[in-house]
RNA sequence: GGUGGGAUGGCCGAGAGGCGAGGCUCAGGACUGCAAAUCCUGCUACACGGGUUCAAAUCCCGUUCCCACCUCCA
């Protein structure tokens, strides 16, 4: 039993080796933060967040990078937009992503290292490209890869230079000077009103994909395991970032894992169609927890079809599971521990099969259900504790004081003002006067509160 | 034009030659003062047309439709 993952570079699903055993690099493509995140965005953290913890549960030592894009095109027209410094602007949805990532108990990196604090590293990738002849320097300051230098170039989208559209780039003095038109921009000559940073070929400021490169290989090394983000960054993010690491000479991420998206209506969710979700909306619908469950119950491969309906069904699903948990909870009378359950192992193992994951889950919740009311706590408390292991590595476990923290201070006086009501509605019903045992049901329930009498006596719930 | 991914029951969502994944909804039953929760039973689907095979949702050929990427993208 060990796991397996898909390659983006080879499109096969192969055993996972890590270079050095017992540990895994890991260098996911974090936000550019121009702009708050929606839900696609963080099913991307969610998905390979899913991944870390599956690892960590596997007895690997994990360093996770997660970077920032904190200088780029959008970032600077937004802050023009908003009338704001740039690095203002790009601090601000810094800190909403972090927020986000944190109410949906994505864990924080190992590091988080934010492309600003690394022009260094990227200076000296770029010397090195120009010195082993696969960049260029041109007279007004940019400096250009040139991909036909390279040994190859596109492995990772499978597209022959050739055939890509014409870049619809429509400057036309760029244009002039780079050798061919698919080169790209490794280092961009300072403009006037931008921020710029002193190198050997002038004044300026990073490409898009040179900073991944160069972090990356800060953190990571020139040789790491695996470079993850979402789909649409295969070209030519991704692929670039290959052309950079490459072409100096380092061989780059092992295998390569993309996520799909987060869909509406069919279509892609996206800041520029303007067709996205943000989270705080979500939570006002479900709890944290619930739209976490959602956001991770399909394969990460998967295209995730959002709908309110879909939303609110997969939440009265976690429900079922997070009730059970309570119960049998109640009935050990402690919280049950942490256990992976084998079938879920093989599940996971399988690259990542979180469907079937939750099938397994299913059926553990459904075994444990019959040992409750069987009174085999034996039983149970083995099915609960592998129920919650299973939780824990989705990052759904109720436990976490991720979800609880925000409950804390109320529930010793909610849960003795519940149950001072329930008290009264049992007299009631001992007294067979149950037209006042359902009004105290209902003026509970009414709050929100869920009833359920049990042979030990009623339970509530939130 | 190039490259890649799809279409599965009322809904969500797996599977990739042979035992109905699972969930949600709905119907019936057990339990219950009534509920709730739980459990049991039921609802036999794979875009279309051909083909291969003892056997096809799965492989092959063709068709229709959808989505994405091709230098802003998770």
């Amino acid at each position: 039993m060990s796991l397996t993952l898909y390659n983006t570079l080879t499109r096969e699903i192969t055993p996972f080796t890590p270079i050095e055993s017992g540990k895994v690099g890991i260098y996911l493509c974090g936000a550019t933060v121009q702009a708050p995140p929606h839900i696609g965005h963080i099913r991307s953290g969610i998905n390979f967040d899913i991944l870390r913890r599956w690892l960590i549960a596997s007895g690997y030592c994990v360093t996770f990078i997660r970077n920032v894009t904190d200088i780029d095109d959008k970032i600077l027209h937004n802050a023009i937009h908003e009338e704001m410094p740039w690095w203002a602007l790009a601090q601000k949805y810094e800190r909403v992503f972090t927020a986000a990532y944190a109410e949906l108990n994505v864990l924080p990196p190992t590091y988080e290292p934010r492309a600003t604090g690394h022009i260094t590293q990227m200076v000296e990738l770029i010397a090195r490209l120009i010195e082993r002849g696969k960049a260029y320097a041109v007279a007004n300051g940019d400096v250009y890869l040139d991909v036909r230098a390279l040994d190859e170039y596109l492995t990772l989208s499978g597209q022959k230079i050739d055939d890509l559209q014409s870049s619809p780039d429509t400057d036309e003095l760029s244009l002039s000077l780079k050798k061919n038109p698919q080169d790209f921009a490794l280092w961009k000559s300072a403009k006037p009103g931008e921020p710029s940073w002193p190198t050997p070929w002038g004044n300026g400021r990073p490409g898009w994909h040179i900073e991944c490169s160069a972090m990356a290989q800060a953190y990571l090394g020139e040789k790491f395991d695996i470079h993850a983000g979402g789909l649409d960054l295969i070209f030519p993010h991704h692929e670039n970032e290959i052309a950079q690491s490459n072409g100096a000479g380092y061989p780059f991420a092992q295998r390569w894992l993309h996520n799909a998206w987060v869909t509406t209506a069919g279509e892609k969710m996206s800041k520029s169609l303007g067709n996205t979700l943000r989270i705080h909306e979500l939570l006002k619908r479900v709890r944290g927890i619930e739209l976490r469950w959602y956001l991770g119950s399909a394969h990460y491969r998967s295209m995730l079809e959002y709908s309110p309906e879909a939303l609110d069904e997969s939440a009265v699903n976690f429900r079922r599971i997070e009730s059970f948990l309570k119960r049998a909870a109640a009935q050990l009378g402690k919280v049950p521990e942490r256990a992976i359950a084998d079938d879920f192992a093989k599940a996971m193992d399988d690259d990542l099969a979180v469907p079937a994951a939750l099938a397994v889950i299913s059926e553990l919740v459904r075994d444990g259900n019959n040992a409750a009311t069987a009174k085999d706590n034996a039983l149970l408390d083995r099915k609960a504790s592998e129920v919650r292991g299973a939780l824990a590595v989705l990052g759904c476990d109720p436990w976490d004081t991720t979800w609880s923290s925000n409950e804390a201070g109320l529930s010793d006086v909610l849960s003795g003002l519940v149950k001072t009501l329930l008290d009264e509605r049992e007299a009631a019903r001992a007294r067979k006067d149950f037209a006042s045992a359902d009004r105290i049901r209902d003026s509970i329930t009414s709050l929100g509160l869920t009833i359920e009498d049990t042979p030990e006596g009623p339970r509530w719930s939130k």
